[in-house]
Order: structure tokens, then C-alpha cells, then sequence
DNA sequence: CTGAAAGCGCTTACAG
DNA sequence: CTGAAAGCGCTTACAG
């Protein structure tokens, strides 16, 4: 707006010091009289106090950055919408930047997030990028790093992640009780762990059950939607023929869901289908669709507490790990309409 | 870090101002052999120019701030990512906020940006206050505003709108075509342009058809998701009863789809769905859902089009006006399953 | 092609 | 309770 703090000292007839004393309420006391006329500067220049400038000298930026494949997902969409609203809270700004699952990309939003001096930064890394990362999460020094959604064993940074072993256990044991016994899965990328998590549920509740593995019942997918079609129709054509499906995404469920329609089967009768990641339109659908949810609300709430523990001192140990749990919402994909309990 | 431009300088050899020479190619020649030692000093030192800093100086901080209602819509999360993308191509950053309709929270983050010195503000207005806006909004200084969603006429603001007059009554029009006579209008608050527009869409098809309007029909809800599905039981209720619905968002859509569920009702038979609002699932549902899509992504990269004009002196015009047009989806929510062309 | 220096708008120790 | 002043890390006109 052009009008600065010399501005209002000069019409309340004050030093600038004092113009910083009222507006930061300290540290040092200032007379009533003087405050009235500083307040009453501000008002009528409509004066806003230049947060950079402030930043410039108290080496904080009062502001922390999050980097994620896609807010799109409502998953991802809704873990920056609990880590902005927590940080609101503790009155920190959030800058949301897209990493689209590309290294270079995440690069260059991790160099940009360190030249703005983020205080804390939330990170899904896409697995690369470690030299620079290792540089950047030196500890005591900024920006204070939390990764989520994926582990990066080599790094020394507190890490929230979900239950993925558990929560894809349970989904592929329900199927399992249900009397199936040849369980697809739909897989993510298995070198990320997100991936190679939900496969290994897989594979526990299968031998638990005593059930073989079947090589050819297992699909890996990428993070593109369109191929997610392409690689159930595939799966649908395996014979013998699976009897349900495991996906593990709610993006990979959406290719199972398409499948479904244009080859007009019925769910659970053709194919049964319990999804990992839980959307509200699940529950509505007809048949609703099985699904693992677990908490991007708890997961970016828990990765702001970690940051906040760090960036307050509170917190000064080794790095944390944390897992969000699941909950598994039978529904009528897997159970059938009949015996549905809506 | 707490390595500057000083100690890049002293190392290398050369003056501070070379290294901002280099760093920022320009704007004046740095020999070869120079631009070689402060390449490798900033190798060296992992150097990182302080951007806050820099924005000090240049008094812009090529950054741009947005503020919607609600980034879990996944509308307004597309509206977000485009505008994320495109401003990213012009190496802007974006600072994401939730109002979260509340207009006091909107204050807060406009108080907020302009503090950050934000160049370019989007914002999608609670409609209060009003005030502030104008303010805040004056030609000439910044941030640049850029409204999005719905209209303020006081304001002197670009503005990207939808068509949401064109799209409901082309919804409308299309359940009419199909022989509805009573057909409900589940709306959202009238008194802001989204509203009140769809409603006024809903009237002219209804008009047109030579149709009466009957009050009976009209819900106006609230943007609160769980109220959405008690005002659709009080829909169904009425006598005579209404043979379809128009629900004027997804969230509004989401609680006919739960009552649907609940009172196990068939689409198109029972009663027959069209959306304002287009949402992935919709078209993999069965019955899929006929709905009015509007691209989230057209009117987000349009807003920083906008915004780009005029930070950069291209446009310097009278305030703009632009609407996003429709397509509307015919599917088995309207047309019936058989017909159904997948 | 290069350096010394002013200044962006603040905070806060120093001195009264 | 208050003011004058140093300094945060940069950019860029000024002078050579």
C-alpha cells in the first residue's frame, strides 16, 4: 500500500520504534496516550505492517510449506486441508505446492520452499532427491522437515505414515471370510511404500488363509488414472477368473468401477471389489463399495504436531515414526444388497 | 542455512553485487572467469538466496494468494491446481486459504496476504466484507484481485463467473424434454450469484415450457453438507410428489444420492437426478448421474490470466467479466439404463 | 567489467 | 516510558 511504519510514527508523533512496540504488543510497555495515537494513525492510513520486512529481522517466516503429489486426490486434498487449518491455529500460513510425482518438480518446489525460508516443511516425497534432501533436513537449522504418506528410511526426519500392511490385510482377510479365494490385486508402484505395503497385506492375509500366491493375480500400477482401465480389463480376463478385486487406491478402484460399468457386471456376483482409501460418494453408491478409510485429516493434523513440537523446541530427540490407523467399512461390494445394513 | 551472498562473495573473491549478478543473470555483464568462482562458491557454501530478502528490495514477491470456501470441493480443489499450474509456468508461487464461508476467516486471510504483499490475490468471496475489499482493491497497488465463483458488482475487480443461468436451465430443459411436469429445485443460497443464478435457470426452463412455478418445489439450502440430505426427505415428501430433482452442487447431489439409498429408490424411475457440477465418480455410478460440467480448470487458469494481464501492464482496462460455459452429460440418472449409450 | 554504498521496512539492544 | 541507530540479506544506481 506504500505507507509504512515511518508513515504512522510521523502522523502520531511518535518514534518508529513505538509503531512497532503498539503493533507487536511488546515487547516493551507503551504509554496509553502514545498507543491511542498510534492506533488511531494506523486506522486512518489504513497502514498493514510489511509481514517480510518483519521476517527479514526475526529470521521466521511464521509460515511452513506442504508438497504433494495431487491435490486433486481427496485423500491428498484432504491432509493439506487438516495440515492448513492446524497451522492456522498455531498462526502459520501454508504454502501448497504439487509435485505431480515428478522429481524434478518436487526439486524445484523444494528449492523454492528453502529460498522462502519456510519454517516447516511437510513432505510426500517422491523418492528422489535424497542427496538434497539430506542437506536440506540437517537438524537445528530450517526449514524442519516431516515426511508423510512415504518412508524414506535414509532420512533422519519424523515420518507419519498409514497402516498400510493392516489396513490392506484386513479388506484381503473380509474377502478371504467371504469364500473368496482367487483375490486380485491392484497394485501401486511396489517400490514406494505405500505400494509394497498394501502388497505385502496381501500377501499376509493370503498366507494366513493358507492360500497360494498367484503371480498372475498381481498388477502393478502407476499413478495414472487411464491406465488403471487398461490394467483391470487385463486382470478381468485372467483365467481361471479372480472373484474379487483388492485395489489399492481410490484411483485404481475408479478403473475397477469403469470395468464394472462398460462390461455391464454386477457387484459382488461377477466381481467383488474392496477399495484401500475410503471417498464419501463410496457410501452412497449403488452397491456401496467396500473400503479401507484411513485419516488424512489425523495424518496432516499428526504432521503439523510434529513440526509444531520441533519448531517450538518442545520436541528435540530422534526422529519420530507414527502410523495412522485403518478402519474397514464393509459395504455392499463385497457383502451383497441384501444382508447391507444401511 | 546462514550462508549469504557475503560469504559466496568472500570466498569467491569478488564482490557481493557480482554474486547478485550472477545469481540473477543480469542485469549487467559478470566476466566468465568471475561467474566460474561464484558458481563454484555457491556449489561450495550450498548457498541459497533469500528470497524474502530479495522481495525487500524489489518490492514484489512473485507469489499470489487464493482464498475458496472449501478446498476439499473437488471443484474448487481443480479451480486451486489450475491455478496453481499456470501461475507456476509464470514462477509464481500460491499461497492456498480456506474461508470456509466464514467472512470473519476470510478477513483474517485478506489481512493476512496483504501483509504477505501477495501480488496477485484470486478470491471467491463470502460476499461481506465489502469494506475491506474495496480498500484493499484500488487500481494501481497491489495485490491485484481477481474474483472467481461469484460476482461483487460494487467491486472494480476482474471476475471469472460460470454459466449458471445457461447450465441449470439447460439441465432443467433436458428433464422437461423427458416429460417431467414436477420437478424440484434443491438450491443454494439464493442471495449470492451462484444461487440465485441456477435458480433463475430453473425458472426459465420451467417458463419456457410453459410450466408453473411452484414454491412447493424450491429448497434453499446451505452450503453444509449433513443438512443437504433432511431438506431431500422434506423433498420427497411433498404431495404431489416431484418425479426428479436438480441439485444445484455436488454436495447438494450427494444427499439425494443418501436418501436414495436409505428409502431404496430407483433412479430414473422413482425419481430422476441432474447435477450443477460434474464429479468423476458420477460417470462410473450406476446409474450414472446426468450432470452440468463446468471445467474448474477453464476458470482457474482464466483467473490468473487475468491477474498475469495485469501485473504485467498488459491489460489496464475497465474490470472484465468472463463466464466459463457449460456441457451438459446426459446419463442414466435422467435417461434410464437401458437407453444408456456407455 | 567491477566495487562501495544507499536503502527496501522492519526489530530490538543500547542509551537515556 | 521513549528515541536514535544498527542490521536482517538483498538490488541497483553511482562511480570508476
Amino acid at each position: 500500500m506504500g505507507v509504512t511504519r515511518d508513515d504512522v510514527a510521523r502522523l502520531a508523533g511518535v518514534s518508529p520504534a513505538t509503531v512497532s512496540y503498539v503493533v507487536n504488543n511488546g515487547p516493551r510497555p507503551v504509554s496509553a496516550a502514545a498507543r491511542a495515537r498510534v492506533l488511531a494513525a494506523i486506522e486512518e492510513l489504513g497502514y498493514s505492517p510489511h509481514a517480510i520486512a518483519r521476517s527479514l529481522k526475526t529470521q521466521r517466516t511464521e509460515s511452513a510449506g506442504i508438497i504433494i503429489a495431487d491435490m486433486l486426490n481427496p485423500y491428498l486434498a484432504s491432509v493439506a486441508q487438516a495440515a492448513h487449518d492446524e497451522l492456522l491455529q498455531q498462526g502459520y500460513s501454508l504454502l501448497v505446492a504439487n509435485s505431480s510425482e515428478s522429481p524434478a518438480r518436487e526439486l524445484m518446489w523444494l528449492k523454492f520452499m528453502r529460498s522462502r525460508r519456510v519454517d516447516g516443511l511437510i513432505l510426500e516425497p517422491t523418492g528422489d532427491n535424497l542427496p538434497f534432501l539430506k542437506r536440506l533436513a540437517g537438524p537445528g537449522h530450517p526449514p524442519q522437515l516431516v515426511l508423510i504418506d512415504r518412508a524414506i528410511p535414509e532420512l533422519e526426519a519424523d515420518t507419519v505414515l498409514l497402516d498400510n500392511v493392516g489396513g490392506a490385510r484386513a479388506a484381503v482377510r473380509h474377502l478371504i471370510d467371504l469364500g473368496h479365494r482367487r483375490i486380485a490385486l491392484l497394485g501401486l508402484p511396489h517400490e514406494m511404500s505405500p505400494g509394497g505395503e498394501r502388497l505385502e497385506g496381501y500377501k499376509l492375509a493370503l498366507r494366513a488363509a493358507g492360500l497360494p500366491i498367484d503371480a498372475a493375480l498381481i498388477f502393478e500400477g502407476t499413478f495414472v488414472a487411464d491406465e488403471a482401465s487398461e490394467m483391470v480389463s487385463r486382470l478381468l480376463n485372467v483365467r481361471p477368473a479372480p472373484t474379487a478385486v483388492f485395489a489399492s487406491s481410490n484411483r485404481l478402484a475408479r478403473g475397477v468401477l469403469q470395468q464394472i460399468k462398460v462390461r455391464r457386471l454386477r457387484m459382488p456376483d461377477d466381481i467383488a471389489l474392496a477399495v484401500f482409501d475410503d471417498v464419501d460418494y463410496f457410501e452412497w453408491m449403488t452397491p456401496s463399495i467396500t473400503a479401507v478409510e484411513v485419516s488424512g485429516v489425523a495424518l496432516g493434523q499428526q504432521a503439523v504436531d510434529y513440526l509444531h513440537d520441533r519448531l517450538t523446541g518442545a520436541y528435540g530427540g530422534p526422529p519420530r515414526l507414527l502410523r495412522i490407523p485403518y478402519r474397514l467399512h464393509v459395504r455392499e461390494s463385497t457383502l451383497g444388497m441384501g444382508e447391507s445394513a444401511v
